[in-house]
DNA sequence: CTGAAAGCGCTTACAG
DNA sequence: CTGAAAGCGCTTACAG
């Protein structure tokens, strides 16, 4: 800051720099976005100038001047999952890296899409990032619509549609469904369970498909049971279940439906792993604190915001991009309930 | 949007609606921000031709141009943090109702604070909240500085000090943990540990003592056992905890710290809470999935973004603030482990 | 290699 | 109640 009639504080700004430097602003500027083309003498000289008035350009006027305001939005349903805070987490180390800054956009539950995109256009992102796989095939429309009228390189991560034109991240949940299912299979059980949530999530379906798939390829009876994630409901929902069924295996879209679960199933007498086995496909903290630990699909969700944030770079400096596709790998943690 | 040229398209500007509807361009700015000053037969035809173009201002050349960019900056040290996803929660719910965009600054843990603080002055945030209880005392010292130079408008949370001089919101943990310290105290109990993080931060620090308070007034000893945050890592450091030490109450400053206690007590053929009571000290979803579930303090962390947002918007629009240090009142939840 | 000038898309006194 | 004009703090051709 400088001193403006003896006590006013006001921002250093390029005119203050260019003013002690004794060059113009355009210099100043130079040596800022372009130090290439100054004279390393003149440079040295705004670059000391730089350091002692602590001058920062103000990002708001080089947004608009340049007509990029390096920000990227993140587009978000809910914040509070432990899941998209990891996500994000690899987002804004990458983030940083390119020194990009990031604008949270959280659309909740009932939010206008539409008008929700709007504002982030007009917040004049660079980039985006989707962060919200409960987005419909309708939805995913709309967001590609508003994206292209505005040029906008947009990034989905954990959802996708058949014939969807933008780039995404994901996870091969499928896949990784069907294996835990079939690691079940081999072991001799029958029935197997699969928990879900109530709600439709991109990701939950994909992974009600491949133990779908599993367990018809094996003649086995798929048997979906839906809950809420809300540990009281689920809890009070699973203490009837045992009453008309039959199980030796669960397996579980979230970790902390089958820790409830086992909570549940211990309680009514039943021993983890040895009469049913349980996984989780997603390996939260939650599954390394419960007793017995919980076997899980480990999704590297870190991984994700950090592939999707690479991606998005890419696209925003016009580079190359050969892959658009992204299918992270997956592991199984192996650990007692499995 | 509008077509120029027949096919290049570009973001409809105030010109755009300008003209569109025969009137200046300071009279759309009029209708979008003080429409009272404008003739109703004038603005509803401004109106309709904004909602015909879709138009939306820039946000970039209105933040230039008032000075206000209508965004606050969220300076977080760790975002994959469970309570911080919370409070991001109430931060954003508050943040949509006033139209202030959020951005998100992460200080990770080896950052220079200083160039983190001119980096946000930089991107002209309207406001900053702090969401990192690991400041020390130089260091919010030096936030002061630089959010008073730059007169931004600055609020602190979950952490404080002696003659700080910012607002802040917190909640009273040094009498949480004092209370349920006395609430294992008056169940008899004499061997009352409290786990707590290597790491210090500052709301760690006042639990401590609380737990400290009531020990030293019921004439026992305190005894703190620091340990990781990370569940590999604690439960190997509890194995060897019962070796030397009788204990018959534990507090832990964290919940999954407390639970991992448990995991390893069971083990060793304690039983819950007949041998040992134990406590949290946060109330995450940890506590509702332990076995047996854990009796904790509640803080209200969803609660602290709310009001930590409300009160920096009504520094923000300079309106008078009574209360400068909101201090949130806490709950107790029992269950089952004491 | 450097500077003068136009322009980014808005807001806001100032006239009228 | 409305418009012309200056200005927010930068970037970027364009000359020289």
């Amino acid at each position: 800051m400088v001193l403006i009639g003896g006590d006013i504080l006001a921002n250093t700004t390029i005119y203050d720099v260019a003013g002690a430097a004794k060059v113009s602003l355009a210099t100043v500027s130079r040596v800022m976005n372009n130090p290439e083309k100054v004279a390393p003498k003149t440079r040295d000289k705004v670059l000391e100038v730089i350091k002692k008035l602590g001058y920062r350009p103000n990002a708001i006027a080089k947004g608009l001047a340049s007509r990029k305001s390096t920000t990227i939005g993140v587009v978000i349903s809910d914040i509070t999952r432990a899941y998209i805070a990891q996500m994000l987490g690899g987002i804004i180390d990458i983030a940083e890296k390119y020194q990009y800054s990031i604008k949270i956009f959280a659309t909740g539950l009932d939010v206008d899409l539409e008008d929700e995109m709007r504002t982030v256009v007009a917040e004049q992102v660079d980039g985006i990032l989707f962060l919200n796989e409960e987005l419909s095939k309708e939805e995913i429309e709309l967001v590609v619509n508003k994206v292209k009228e505005a040029e906008i390189p947009t990034i989905l991560t954990n959802v996708n549609f058949e014939g969807n034109p933008l780039p995404y991240v994901m996870i091969d949940y499928a896949k990784g469904a069907y294996e835990m299912t079939k690691k079940m299979i081999d072991k001799g059980r029958k029935n197997i369970y699969l928990f879900s949530t109530v709600r439709h999530y991109f990701t939950n379906d994909l992974k009600e498909q491949g133990y779908i798939k599993a367990m018809h390829e094996a003649g086995l009876t798929p048997q979906i049971f839906r809950t809420s994630g809300d540990v009281q409901v689920n809890t009070e929902h699973f203490r009837s279940f045992f009453e008309n069924r039959s199980i030796d295996g669960a397996i579980s879209v979230r970790d902390s439906i089958a820790v409830s679960f086992m909570n549940v199933a211990k309680r009514a007498g039943r021993k983890i792993p040895e009469d049913i086995l349980v996984a989780g496909l997603q390996n939260t903290k939650y599954a390394t604190l419960a007793m017995p630990t919980l076997t899980c699909l480990d999704s590297p969700v870190y991984d994700i915001g950090v592939c999707a944030m690479r991606l998005l770079t890419k696209y925003m400096k016009q580079e190359v991009v050969e892959e658009s596709h992204v299918i992270l790998p997956y592991t199984i943690v192996e650990r007692e309930s499995l």
